[in-house]
DNA sequence: ATCAATTAGTTTAGGCTTAAAGTACTTTCA
DNA sequence: TGAAAGTACTTTAAGCCTAAACTAATTGAT
């Protein structure tokens, strides 16, 4: 996704520079929603390519092995889709296609009847083994133009920014 | 999308107290990846269901549109594909579907006949401005717990990530 | 001028994703 | 304790999206 509004990379629009902003004018906000967008769908796409290519595997399924590494005794689907993001039909669907690889396994819930608990099988968590080794390095490889200063402040600038987006949508 | 490998929040990482990493550890760009991709999601997921909701309009066509709307002459559907960073035939489908609610037009290419140019319609273009209006208030909404310096640091700080990525994408 | 390579767009098959409605179970609280 | 509200998960319908195979037209190299 790309809103196609990218705006005229005028170099001049830095903090010293920049001119007081007509009221209701909010280019500035829009220029950086833009360039966020573009470069996630520019790694994710990269990412997705090469998923399939070395292990034929979907991202949806690396995400999903990779929340389940974190937890050797399993999460419910709802705490999964939670964490994915993702909607619950979703992760049913999901769920579904990696049991039946045996990349998943699936248990009840010991005391809620409605719920289960999936976990990694030991085919899984090798297979994830193997792909998060060469994931990291790829993102390592993606990011390599940036310094660690310029590294660091982009983390902190971008968990700044999360949290305000996430206090602006949970206040509507 | 969130890959669930979200690592410990220790505030000690920065520039100044980081110590030197041992080799082939890449913690801190998947710490920065992660965080683009949650912060993008969740703006994504909340413009999706407000377009949904004011207008019941989808995302990808609000996308679309927004590409169109820049070039009042209209554009191939090859440089739509581009521009918005999905497949042609991705695009296919979206056109047909535009055309049916009468947003887009289509027309012949003058000289290459197997190409089309599309465009908005003056429908569409209505549509898209009341659109437009509000989804920048959204974004500047969603944004406003950054200072103006910290809005200019990490739009600078995300071009260099895009273009680290770019060539690291290119020269694969 | 010709024919191989490229490009524009479509189609197909299959998985991804959502929103909304539905089922089964649990919690709450009057 | 028992009805109402809430939660966990599934199903459905419809659209999104990709990769790959396909058709038709153009370009380029000899």
């Amino acid at each position: 996704m790309d809103l196609g509004m990218e705006l005229e990379q005028s170099a001049a629009l830095d903090a010293e520079t920049k001119i007081a902003e007509a009221p209701g004018d909010h280019k500035a906000e829009l220029r950086l929603w833009l360039r966020l967008l573009a470069t996630n769908t520019l790694i994710e796409t990269e990412i997705r390519r090469r998923l399939r290519e070395r292990f034929d595997v979907a991202l949806p399924w690396f995400d999903l092995m990779a929340q389940l590494e974190r937890k050797p005794h399993g999460m419910t689907l709802s705490e999964l889709s939670q964490r994915m993001m993702v909607t619950n039909g979703n992760v049913t669907g999901l769920v579904d296609r990696l049991l039946a690889e045996e990349i998943i396994s699936r248990r009840q819930h010991k005391s809620d009847r409605r719920s289960y608990i999936v976990s990694l099988t030991e085919k899984g968590r090798r297979q994830f083994a193997r792909m998060a080794k060469e994931h990291e390095d790829w993102i390592a490889d993606m990011f390599g133009g940036l310094s660690h200063s310029e590294f660091s402040a982009l983390t902190k600038l971008l968990g700044k920014l999360k949290a305000s987006v996430r206090s602006a949508v949970a206040d509507v």
